[in-house]
DNA sequence: TTTATTTAGGATAAATTTGTCCGAAATAAG
DNA sequence: CTTATTTCGGACAAATTTATCCTAAATAAA
């Protein structure tokens, strides 16, 4: 469904909100660890949100990474999954089509819409602030 | 959200169940072409649903790939993208926790599994038969 | 200013998926 | 039986995704 580069951002993303409530910067080793993913490839994910403006970093002795309080509540999963693996599955035809289009539909088109609809709206309406509240009060888990 | 194989057997299977109605045999030159798909990756595709049962193939002359016409009414797409793609998008974690618990859930359990959920549900309803019949009355497209 | 720490970013490597090539096996027809 | 045709299946190659390594740049603190 997702690429494994856009579920470690996820997890990433999710796992710095929570610091980041309490005004917390926490560095990529960090997060690796909690996130239970590469180290490296990490660090490429996150430079990417970063440059797409959903988290901000900082170099240097207490760096790290952070959220800004204010945006916890208005970044939905959408903009990271958006902002990691474009918009192929937000718009994509379900059988590689180049592209989907309902005067020309493949077989599954009808059928597959309604889900990729579905999907979209889940995570247009999938706040950082309740998946980052989930987690703090241990009601979800990172790792295994 | 399938992979390029699964998206080439679903276009194949489709377009033999189309001849099959018509008691046609098709080669796997032809299939290739009309689903627009690499010759030989579409062959290990066509053997791979081959050995699941779900098309018949016959070598030599006058040989090809059909389907048993009383099954295109009963073979889903979830037994195509099953043979091929496996469980993993019907019971993996969307975050890629080594398998999704509801008594551990991750992150995003509670709103992935509904779309998970109703993926599977739509493929498990939609039979061979319906997008057969659909791309025969010209109403789908197999290629661009 | 020097040093230690942390992210940035380019180069490279490993793993997986996608795709190709070619000879073997089956089989229909002359 | 011989030949032509078609799928089978193993080996190989290319492309993409995932992952690592290393140096540079920024920056906080001594
Ligand atoms: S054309 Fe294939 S999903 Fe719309
Ligand atoms: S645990 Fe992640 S989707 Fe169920």
């Amino acid at each position: 469904m997702f690429s494994k580069a856009c579920e470690y951002g996820i997890k990433a993303t999710i796992y710095i909100a929570v610091k980041s409530m309490r005004q917390e910067r926490v560095s990529l080793k960090e997060i690796a660890e909690e996130v239970d993913s590469p180290v490296a490839f990490t660090a490429k994910i996150l430079q990417s949100l970063a440059k797409n403006g959903i988290i901000d970093s900082h170099k240097g002795p207490t760096g790290g990474f952070q959220i800004e309080e204010t945006k916890i509540d208005t970044i939905k999963l959408h903009d990271i999954v958006h902002a990691i693996d474009g918009d192929k599955i937000f718009s994509g035809c379900g059988l590689g089509l180049e592209q989907c289009d309902a005067r020309q539909p493949c077989p599954v088109h009808d059928k597959f819409v309604g889900i990729r609809d579905n999907l979209k709206i889940m995570l247009q309406n999938t706040s950082l602030y309740e998946l980052a509240t989930g987690l703090e009060i241990g009601l979800t888990h990172l790792k295994r």
